[in-house]
DNA sequence: CCATTATTAAACAAAGTTGTTGAACGACAG
DNA sequence: CTGTCGTTCAACAACTTTGTTTAATAATGG
């Protein structure tokens, strides 16, 4: 009966995880930005010290930080002026989800993972695979 | 003696793969392009095929295929008026490698891959580990 | 010869991105 | 009081993206 509504709000989940992975690709499509995501990895920075590589403003490179941030890839702690921002990896499994999907489309690397596929196709549960028939137009 | 010359040819391959991975997750950053890639997971397909789902011209559709093929994961044979598409998924494998590197930061999800990489930790020989200690600045 | 076909090209508008500079903020040291 | 500090904000320019519409293309079928 509610049927109807239980499409709406699935269509609205895979709307809003598409929505995810525009911000998180664009976010990742900019080498400053990357550069940026780099050093969080080696630890946490201020902004200053995130912007220190490259040759622009602080406020250009500011902005660069607020990207990531509302691709939730940086968790920012104000203590007073200086702002400390820490990576946050977890939208990036997102990325990978999506990606997993077509890692059986360039086979001719056998390596790691795609081994593992492999043998979880000949085994009776799958644990994860993606729908297997996906029409056009539905979830990206 | 060529030390510069090595060391500006390496930076050439570096930024080279660093514009690759601009212009791969940028043709990724988009939600029509992404259900392209869905389409053609499936099969091969034409431009009208591809463009049909969605609600904008046919113009509009043909130039989110270019962007595709410019990021090398579309392959196009022209027979005749019809412009046949396959999917080309060996790009991706970049964004893949990228990623790979941060997968240790959202060590919560212990699901398939994460485990296997637990795995292969705990062996001699780790075979595909990212650089452990990238200088802020460098390889994007 | 003329229309149909699948697709790109060209010209345009609206919107978004990325950089710049200059100003503001508000505790703390002088 | 007055600077100084790390940072964001606002206003602006240059460029890119994404959509539109209209025209070009060139073999094939009538």
């Amino acid at each position: 009966m509610n049927d109807s509504l239980s499409v709406l709000s699935f269509n609205i989940m895979v709307e809003s995880e598409s929505l995810q992975l525009d911000t998180l690709f664009n976010a990742l499509g900019d080498p400053t930005r990357r550069g940026m995501l780099r050093q969080l990895a080696e630890r946490e920075r201020t902004v200053t010290e995130l912007a220190a590589p490259y040759d622009m403003s602080l406020a250009a490179a500011s902005r660069h930080v607020k990207v990531l941030e509302s691709a939730g890839l940086i968790r920012r702690e104000v203590r007073w002026r200086t702002h400390y921002c820490r990576l946050n990896a977890e939208p990036l499994s997102a990325a990978q989800n999506w990606l997993a999907f077509y890692q059986r489309f360039w086979t001719d690397r056998l390596d790691l993972l795609d081994q593992i596929l492999r043998e979880e196709d000949a085994r009776p549960q799958p644990p994860a695979s993606p729908s297997p028939n996906p029409k056009p137009g539905e979830k990206t």
